[in-house]
DNA sequence: TGATTATGGATTGTTAACAATCAGTGGTAA
DNA sequence: TTACCACTGATTGTTAACAATCCATAATCA
């Protein structure tokens, strides 16, 4: 066994944020956090230190650690990185997606489509968020994948803070229509694919606040995960 | 005044791996760093792990940390995703460098060549590690400025560990042709030069073993930094 | 002699108490 | 009423002592 006490909590608290069930600009409370997860608050300030580096906390000295607000500008930044990530990410599927790739990208496609059927939004958007993860497992580049990680993280307190309409995750057909390009291996029309659904994504986020509206931190991590 | 404490300590270490004055695979013990920094451990601690989240420092539980050792396939990775994010952060230089950011990257360029002219190998290594992240800051993504710090740094490492030949810094005039493409505001011929740099740098590898060699920790971080 | 196993010293990890800082409250004076 | 200031409670930051783990040396046994 490992030691998987902070990276319990990192990932308690990265998969709220992706889930968007944690909003920018929420206070993280040391103690607040010792007490949910039942443990000693070093451990909590570990975990809060590796978010921060995972820029998705902000860290205000003595006066706590805060749930990340990005800027219209870092968001921005963000899409951008994607762009310029994902591209290379794709041309590597491309490369050398194996038979057992395609079969759980279809997989995924499944899963997609099912949540799409019920009225599940933090499956939709943890699944929407999944798409891009394996397809960055697959590219086989680490560094890359990481990134990914933390960007599409990024995203979701985006997404939170500046969308618009009511549906601003990734389209209906958009994942199919690149995982066909990538089975055909057309390495042109992916990357057109991929380019077009990132900037479908940006289009649909407006650059004007919008209220924090946080709700309490033991709703969302305390009980029962 | 803010509190430059694990600043300074992260940035000292990053500055001697950067400079190739610390290898891969040195141990950083707390104690250790503690006399050298003249502060409590838990400071170190809190450096180690910001190191840790660079991926510079690898972190062994109940062992200590250790300058990380990138593999064959980490090097691929870094460079590889180096390609995919210069590339974005250049296509950025060429259209919003302004003149006082061209001035920068020629009195840069001067730099560099005063240097060459000298025997002076941590000078060059870091004008040389300077320029990319320069056009980094002039891009304006503050997202892809951060992960290009990260790359050229584990960039510095594997050239340590792989490097062939004697001289395997960036090459003569490829900076400077590099510039005057912007200059003439060239994007296609920038970033083919780019690409053609970084292949070089890369071809400079090569991905057989070698030895630790470490010098003592003192010596490198000790007296007058 | 060679391998295996105790043991000592050093290093890392954990805990709890203490100090410093901040936000919010209430009071006082203009 | 409003602005300013002191105070209190809570939260974060720091320190030092203690416990657990590991590496290396040395002793034991075949």
């Amino acid at each position: 066994m490992e030691k998987p006490l902070e990276t319990l909590i990192v990932d308690s608290i990265l998969d709220a944020i992706a889930d968007q069930r944690l909003q920018a600009g929420t206070k993280l409370g040391e103690q607040a956090l010792s007490d949910i997860f039942a443990c000693n608050r070093v451990h909590v300030r570990r975990a809060l230190s590796m978010l921060t580096a995972w820029q998705v906390v902000d860290h205000l000295p003595n006066r706590g650690a805060y749930v990340a607000t990005p800027t219209p500008q870092d968001a921005r930044d963000v899409f951008q990185a994607r762009r310029a990530i994902e591209t290379t990410i794709c041309r590597n599927v491309v490369r050398l997606a194996s038979a057992p790739d395609i079969a759980a990208l279809h997989q995924h496609l499944a899963l997609e489509d099912a949540a799409r059927g019920q009225d599940n939004r933090p499956a939709k958007i943890r699944l929407s968020r999944g798409f891009h993860t394996l397809l960055a497992r697959i590219g086989g580049n680490s560094v890359l994948a990481r990134y990914l990680d933390e960007l599409t993280m990024r995203s979701s307190l985006i997404i939170g803070l500046y969308a618009t309409g009511p549906d601003t995750l990734c389209a209906e057909d958009e994942h199919a229509r690149i995982v066909a390009a990538i089975e055909a291996r057309d390495e042109a029309r992916t990357l057109a694919l991929l380019d077009e659904h990132l900037r479908h994504i940006e289009a649909g986020i407006r650059f004007d606040e919008k209220p924090p509206l946080l709700g309490t931190l033991f709703n969302v991590l305390g009980p029962a995960r």
